[in-house]
DNA sequence: ACATTAATTGTGT
DNA sequence: ACACAATTAATGT
């Protein structure tokens, strides 16, 4: 990991000069840590984040008791769920967690609007993190609906290892569980039935992917 | 170093 | 899904 990624490192090759320098006078940094809660249920929007670096997943609350993953976001994402929500003045219906150690910025919503008649590049910005983030529920509902949990968990795995930069995922299989929303023993038997397949190698609080 | 407890993981029904 | 066994880590004495 780069500890230090500025904005203009990031963002660079997005925005342009003008739009860099105004987002570097008005953002304001907010560090946070593993397993920080960003964003929760019900609760209003100050800012638009711009994510820096580090990595965040997005959850869902389910109908009756317990939460659903529904995706990550990486460096040069941002939560176009909070953009929804400084335009309407609405609730958050999503709690961002933190996945690892990163940085935010966040932007005033005032200049959400601002900067969309003002620069091309926010408004194509805007539109692309709609689109990305549209295209990720999609693959999301995919495999809630379609998909086996056997499927999930290895795509879960994967997206870990990727997010976090390391063939090693640290997690305990009641906390998969509960992202993926299901019971830590359906995990075990899968991750165990993975492990013979050779898929992967079984350690206390983590997993090997090979 | 040892005993105790809690947390994690494995297995059978 | 539930119960319980086995294994390991954490803590206190």
């Amino acid at each position: 990991m780069n500890p230090k990624e500025t904005i203009a490192d990031v963002y660079a090759a997005v925005f342009e000069k003008e739009l860099l320098n105004e987002i570097s006078k008005l953002a304001l940094l907010i560090e946070f840590d593993e397993d920080d809660v960003l964003i929760d249920f019900g609760q209003f929007i100050k800012g638009i984040p711009l994510l820096v670096s580090g990595a965040i997943k997005i959850m869902r609350e389910d109908f009756d008791e317990g939460e659903l993953l529904l995706y990550f976001l990486e460096k040069g994402d941002t939560c176009a769920m909070t953009m929804a929500c400084c335009m309407g003045e609405k609730q958050s219906e999503i709690r961002a967690i933190a996945e690892n150690k990163g940085l935010v910025a966040m932007i005033p919503v005032g200049k959400m609007e601002e900067w969309m008649s003002k620069y091309k590049s926010w408004r194509a910005f805007v539109f692309n993190s709609y689109n990305s983030r549209f295209n990720e529920l999609l693959s999301a509902i995919d495999n809630i609906a379609f998909k086996h949990m056997d499927q999930r968990l290895e795509e879960y795995l994967n997206e870990k290892s990727k997010i976090n930069d390391s063939n090693v995922v640290t997690q305990t299989h009641q906390q998969i569980a509960y992202d993926l929303n299901t019971s830590r023993v359906v995990i075990s038997r899968l991750l165990k039935a993975m492990e013979n397949e050779g898929k992967i190698k079984l350690n206390r609080n983590n997993i090997e992917l090979l």
